[in-house]
DNA sequence: ATCTCCTTATAGGTCCGACCACTTCTGCTA
DNA sequence: TAGCAGAAGTGGTCGGACCTATAAGGAGAT
């Protein structure tokens, strides 16, 4: 009566779960569920909900008519599981952006120091595809639906920083902040940020970890100093 | 058949339910499950599912016997719900240790910023609490365990600088690195430490953001220097 | 012999109704 | 009036039924 809740029979169940998910490696298949609950002496339905919760953790896979495996998931895909935890928690705009300023001269240090040849293509095509639609206004979009998802700058810059917490963090707040950044900005503004991000991306194209966390920060305080006088205040709530 | 599984009932009862916690004040008790599962046409099993997601999340509240409440949990309390999340996630000490050096002296700044009188007071007892410690070795602990939970320094100043993501994110961090930090330092290491930590509580007592910042910072490298030389590596993994 | 299609076993997804455990409120009792 | 038992209502657990999706295996056609 003093405890909290840790007697309830979920917490148990999740708890055994989350023991066999730690100890077993990544692919393993989990027993079905009916024999999994008899043999942990819980009902199907509390083994489910136990089930869930690691799912939704991203630690168990549930496929449908198939089975349910054990994941690794790697830092990349904690950014849709972060989502929610941020959205709509009273996080301001001015949060999330000084989020980036902190940690992503980090991520393009990161990322100068892994890109590949490739990479460094794609994120210099990027650029140039923004450059002209900013300069050629709207150009007609052949892209009918079926291209290969246009990936943004910064997506670019997260594959080339691989896998890592900060990755995640600062993709998280990219995503985020995305929204507002398109508007609230002067066409001068915009201008000088793409030619302060084509400095970013050359940085790290050429492999240079302390030249792209220099442009990164650079790009970063002067996109700031234009939010502060834009008067972009609000909530990153939907 | 092409579609992901969005046509599971259980997703529609939680996006229901998600729409109806966005729309509902802080505080709103819920109706009972049989009635609100009936209302959304899905069976009590499937909404209980639904409801469970939610909670996990913080925005819903269950209380056994007396019902389900909406919440709009803090920056502070996201520290629980995203610590399953990073751990056993391939996420290496360093990682973590980054981030604290990335976020940590803004947050300091923060605590300077917001510092009261009581939480200044707090801060330097603590502090000095350490020292009394390092000192005197091993001095009687009377605390029997119903003293009230010796709160550590960073939790005072993640307390003095109130609810923020970066906060949290902070906090996290500190959790995770924490049992590494304790062993892997030599006694003359902690005790710069402990030095510089605080040179840190006293600008942030005076109030002195940017000296807060900076010394924090100036600890957090110099504590980096140690363990890298230290060869501290592993993951955060239990 | 190989490929295709269909059957079938098996897995998770949903539903139902019952009962248990806890909280709250109510009204009785001392 | 203070305290306590009972009733009502809520979430928690259970077992079993049925639906739906996946994968594996076998019959048939090529």
């Amino acid at each position: 009566m003093s405890e909290a809740g840790v007697n309830r029979v979920v917490e148990q169940a999740r708890d055994a779960l989350a023991t066999f998910v730690k100890n077993a490696p990544e692919g393993t298949k989990l027993p079905p569920e009916r024999q999994l609950a008899q043999r942990l002496g819980v009902s199907r339905t509390t083994l489910r909900d136990g089930v869930s919760r690691l799912a939704q953790l991203g630690l168990l896979e549930v496929r449908h008519g198939d089975g349910t495996y054990v994941r690794s998931p790697g830092a990349s895909q904690l950014v849709p599981l972060l989502r929610p935890l941020v959205e709509g928690r009273h996080t301001t705009l001015e949060e999330l952006f000084e989020l980036k300023r902190r940690v992503e001269p980090a991520v393009a240090a990161m990322a100068a120091g892994n890109c590949t040849d490739a990479q460094a293509t794609a994120m210099r095509a990027a650029i140039q595809r923004e450059r002209d639609e900013f300069n050629g206004a709207a150009l007609p979009r052949r892209t009918s639906r079926k291209s290969p998802q246009r990936r943004q700058v910064h997506e670019l810059i997260a594959d080339a920083a691989g896998e890592s917490l900060l990755v995640a963090l600062v993709s998280l707040a990219n995503e985020l902040v995305a929204p507002y950044l398109a508007k609230g900005l002067s066409p001068a503004q915009r201008r000088l940020a793409l030619e302060q991000r084509s400095a970013v991306v050359e940085a790290i194209a050429a492999g240079e970890e302390e030249a792209a966390a220099d442009a990164m920060e650079l790009y970063l305080n002067s996109l700031a100093r234009a939010l502060k006088n834009g008067a972009l205040h609000g909530t990153a709530a939907d």
